[in-house]
DNA sequence: CATAGATATTTCAAACTTAAAATATATGTG
DNA sequence: CACATATATTTTAAGTTTGAAATATCTATG
């Protein structure tokens, strides 16, 4: 703690302006997200019939043609493992994406797209893009760059400390 | 659309790195708010036996001592109307807010803390600033006004357009 | 005053989300 | 091999969230 915060908070109870700062960066982070998020959840409905979370799943998993484990998907989108099964019980059901078995491991299933999946994901990320580009017309190159400098440094210090 | 922009997406199908550099941003806001979001829920629940989207209603009344409508309690938090009926119904359960009437509208209802709810919150919005200022310890007084500016920027581009 | 349309809220069904319990399978140790 | 422990996933219960339909009430217009 520095001076200025150790006299700011001499009283026990207050806060520093630093961490009101803080606060203020937290809710306007939230305000953003959930606006964003609001507006993309409706076009996808609208113009995809789909889901946010669902989008997020083919997502990931056109990053990774060969397919991800239902762990790795979880983990890799920081929801739940009970959370992916149901998200991915509604693309199998959809027919966009396959569950297969694993090698010498009958506990894990492997989740790949289908040639219709990757077909529709390439579509819609080409749509979702310029829907991102749109609600962020007014961004900046220079502000996207700090903007995503300061938010790497904040979940970089907040990255889960990996066992080793 | 500029020159370089228009050359970089001749093809039709390709986008530029300027929507690129946003798609960029929004996914590194995404992965951030997730990351804070899950940390707070955690503790919430841990210490105070309670959930963010009860804490936001609180912190919403609190800051309107009179009180407030459903509708103005839907629209300051950004959520559906619905949603907000169960949650202050489970408040109401909790002894922490109360409905009242409101003169000469009996459709309406106004949502106001009671004593209980007031002193709860006043406690947990402490601890809560602690807790965002330690997840955001590595943002500097600088950073957060900037990421501060650069956010309401988006936000004000993307204020719903009011009726008049 | 009747009543059509507007507004405030609740209800509802479906989907999403979590944390914890349950299930199934793998692996290491005696 | 037996069995304890670890791992991968699903199931479950409770809560959150949405969008649409249903209720209740208000307001303006003829």
């Amino acid at each position: 703690m520095n001076k200025s915060e150790a006299l700011s908070e001499r009283a026990g109870n207050e806060t520093s302006d630093l961490s009101k700062a803080r606060l203020r960066a937290w809710l306007q982070i939230l305000k953003v997200s959930r606006k964003i998020e609001g507006e993309l959840r409706e076009k996808m409905r609208l113009e995809f019939g789909s889901t946010l979370p669902r989008f997020d799943v083919l997502a990931a998993l056109y990053r990774e043609r060969d397919g991800m484990r239902m762990s790795e998907l979880s983990k890799s989108l920081m929801v739940s493992n009970g959370n992916v099964t149901g998200i991915v019980d509604r693309l199998v059901a959809e027919g966009l994406v396959v569950r297969m078995p694993v090698e010498n491991d009958r506990r894990a299933s492997i989740v790949r797209l289908t040639k219709a999946g990757e077909k529709d994901f390439a579509e819609r990320a080409l749509v979702h893009e310029g829907w991102v580009s749109d609600l962020f017309s007014d961004l900046s190159s220079g502000d996207a760059d700090a903007l995503i400098r300061i938010l790497r440094n904040i979940s970089h210090h907040n990255e889960a400390p990996h066992h080793d």
